[in-house]
DNA sequence: TTCTATCTTCGACGAACATCGAACAATCGG
DNA sequence: CCGATTGTTCGATGTTCGTCGAAGATAGAA
């Protein structure tokens, strides 16, 4: 149907509100992702281990990039992630680097995502 | 039914975890009680003004106070709500400050919660 | 071309959510 | 005691969300 071509769309920071990247947020697996690539570094979506099914795991990182808070890059058969700190810093300064930093603590509620075994 | 007396419940602080309270932060109406909150003063519950009815306000107010976010004080027949900033900032250092900052600006989808004529 | 690996989309489900009006409880003033 | 004021809760409605398995689409290997 869609786009492996397509190149998943990813919206301007302009277009982006609070509420919406709030929600996109609000959910533990997301913010195990979204902590997961913290570092800065680009992940092979096959790589992401996260406890849910894949199709769930698609939906979620739909929701993120929808948020522009990742970037999807396609590459052949395979996709890679990585958030958009930069442009997303100039767009809600501060919230980012604020999340990333309460989501790296234990017991606030955020998903166990990881790495399969070969990690990188 | 409830509690006008039973003074409306609190969470403990450490009973929260992040992806609940980002719920909370992912509301129009919800931001804009933030924002109109974010001087630190203590606002009457009848002077809020959200482009809401008053039962969904009530519903607002709750998801905020449940969320760690607003605390609630009964005077009698009347209510007052404030944020309640210090502590939370204990629990979910910078995570106030950021948002309020972000929720000030225009164009982010923050609704337009002000207070009634009678402004105090 | 055919098979395989790699995601994405579809269709469905139950749960949670935002919203409203109406009913309710509690307090204060006559 | 009666009535007005002030929120809160209830019940209902329509929407969105998180989740899954199955089916689809694409790129590369065989």
């Amino acid at each position: 149907m869609i786009d492996r071509m397509a190149a998943a769309t990813h919206p301007s920071m302009e277009d982006l509100d609070l509420p919406t990247v709030m929600h996109a947020l609000a959910d533990p697996i997301r913010l195990g992702l979204v902590r997961l690539l913290s570092d800065g570094e680009e992940r092979a979506w096959g790589d992401l281990d996260a406890p849910v099914a894949n199709s769930t795991l698609s939906h979620h990182l739909k929701v993120l990039r929808s948020a522009g808070i990742t970037r999807t890059r396609e590459e052949g058969k395979r996709c890679f992630v990585r958030l958009r700190s930069d442009e997303f810093e100039g767009r809600f300064p501060g919230l980012l680097d604020t999340t990333l930093a309460l989501a790296g603590e234990a017991g606030t509620g955020v998903a166990d995502v990881r790495l399969h075994s070969a990690a990188a």
